[in-house]
DNA sequence: TTGAAAGCGGTACCAG
DNA sequence: CTGGTACCGCTTTCAA
């Protein structure tokens, strides 16, 4: 650690006590308490000269209060989680809270290492994005119950735990349930008949409703599921694009792809056009997020909108509530998301 | 803030003294200081039972060392910036450091207030990528001589400020000067004598080496710049689409283009699609960073490569260098780059 | 108008 | 083998 100046030298070279000091750097010279304007700035004029900071460490043992909240995120490869924690910092910024960022790489016990080491920080609440709930739901029921503001964001997986957690913290998620359904109209609309799903996720649970969805709608419109045209993977591009590979090698094809998000549909897409398919004249390709390249790339991309951002200023404006207000009733917000209609979606081919 | 247990708390229940938890607690029970068996495990119950976990903010304050180390970030929207953060993250691993992520959003004030942040939390060692150094640099200086270790990624400006930088932190950047007339050369090469520049940088020093080396590399093939042909705009993909707009309205036409990230690029690629030209055959498109999405999407991107995650690590290992032993003379590391040539990049059109 | 002093939650030295 | 205690840097009440 560095030797940086402390009170006590500002002090000593103002020629006044600690307590001065304190009440100058704080501003409360000006208000209550009456500090003579000389005094004051002896005491600036030290500060200046020493380059004092106080110490954030000292001063949050003290006061009890950190200004700090923390917030997960899964994994730094998916833009769609930036928007998040971007939509959480513009929140925050309006109050004058600072943010504590971590990540942990869709690593389980990188999850827990974090919840723990920020919980041991003090800070004054947590946003979490959880990638194995299952893993840290103990540790994180026991932070609700000591009574850390908490906030989830995304959905649980749907056990006895998620029943109680509910009445422990607020919850806000993107409605995936709604925008699969859409995508999914969308789609039938068109004429499509055989509809893959590329199913890239770090945990089975994160895209359960999207997969529901998926499977609610090809019945209600009378066509029939195949396990064949589900493809699991991981969560990289590369990820998405071999499962592609495997959905476009079925016979017969399918005519359209549902990805669980737009990254994997950037690796999907690439597929089809490394197939000498086009899109969509031979295959339709819709997602999930509308990160901003979704626009970009060639064909754009047709996607379920997730306004990410807002989802983060949901989570931090929970947040900051239940900081100020610790007895409000846990509540559970659903983001609306929406269909963008671009250019990788289109009917189907006749047979 | 929330009241939890206190190692006095642990005390009281185990019927032991504060200290004896302390031991326990650190593990020195089983190494220097012999304590029972029986004693050990019945801290250990009161813990568990408790709930205890130790505040550090109160270890910090002790013991003088954070255990942590801050990373100062630009921009959540370019996943450039994620990949180096992923890079320090592996390398604090090894070692057992926390990370503390920030991210200024491009905005000077927050570049300020984060630095100022970070140092009152008294972190053992900061790493900053800056985008404004003329504002802070003052700031930055002060840190450095108050002996907190410090790494800069990325250039400085050339200017005297720049020059005593190297005595007093590390720093490491990629060789974006080499990348550029890799990138010009190539080009060249394919035949292309009008070639323009998507300046896209939210402050303009920092593409001064690739804006030189386009420079460079026009002048020593005998071609002419031109002002006309360097189309300065901000950082955003939708900013690249103007910016190539801009230049693809020029008569004549330049038949490549030398984009300054792979971000925009694929805005300028939108670009070109949408009026109409092909890549590579009406317009060439080549950019920096090789972000993963470069190599995925259609055409895919011909671009210098910047191991984004080893300039992360590099920065860590310099810094986790510097903690260990604060005399070293400061060093600067430059990352070298590989050009990758992919599909947006062919022949010039004969005219 | 200013200062003395208690204490926030730990660590580690020294004594027993 | 265990406990008492000074101290890390700051805030805040109470007295002067």
């Amino acid at each position: 650690m560095i030797k940086r100046p402390t009170q006590t030298d500002v002090a000593r070279l103002a020629g006044v006590s600690r307590a001065t000091v304190s009440y100058v750097v704080n501003g409360l010279a000006e208000a209550t308490l009456p500090i003579t304007n000389e005094t004051r700035n002896r005491v600036l004029e030290a500060v200046k000269e020493l380059g004092y900071q106080p110490d954030a460490r000292a001063q949050s043992l003290r006061s009890g209060t950190t200004n700090t909240i923390g917030l997960l995120i899964p994994d730094m490869q998916n833009p769609h989680y930036w928007e998040i924690a971007n939509g959480v910092e513009q929140q925050l910024q309006t109050d004058l809270m600072d943010l504590l960022l971590a990540t942990t790489s869709l690593d389980p016990d990188r999850e827990a290492h974090f919840i723990e080491a920020l919980s041991r920080r003090r800070i004054d609440g947590l946003i979490l994005l959880l990638t194995y709930p299952e893993r840290v739901m103990a540790q994180v029921e026991k932070l609700a119950r000591s009574r850390m503001p908490l906030v989830i964001v995304g959905s649980l997986p749907q056990d006895a735990q998620a029943a109680k957690a509910h009445e422990l913290f607020d919850m806000t998620a993107p409605n995936y349930y709604d925008g699969a359904i859409q995508v999914m109209r969308h789609l039938i609309g068109l004429g499509h008949q055989r509809i893959g799903l590329v199913y890239g996720v770090a945990n089975p649970f994160l895209g359960a409703e999207r997969l529901k969805a998926y499977a609610d709608a090809l019945e209600s419109a009378g066509l029939q599921g195949d396990e064949t045209l589900i493809a699991r993977c991981g969560t990289t591009i590369e990820a998405g694009y071999q499962a592609a590979h495997r959905l476009l090698e079925l016979n017969p094809r399918p005519t359209a792809i549902v990805v669980i998000n737009d990254i994997l549909a950037i690796g999907a897409l690439h597929t089809a056009t490394s197939r000498g398919l086009r899109v969509p004249d031979d295959v339709s390709i819709a997602s999930f997020d509308d990160i901003e390249i979704a626009a970009y790339i060639n064909p754009s991309l047709t996607t379920s909108r997730v306004n990410a951002e807002e989802v983060g200023r949901t989570a931090a404006r929970l947040l900051l509530m239940r900081i100020q207000n610790p007895s409000l009733p846990p509540q559970s917000i659903r983001i609306p998301v929406r269909l963008m209609v671009r250019a990788s979606t289109g009917r189907a081919p006749s047979p």
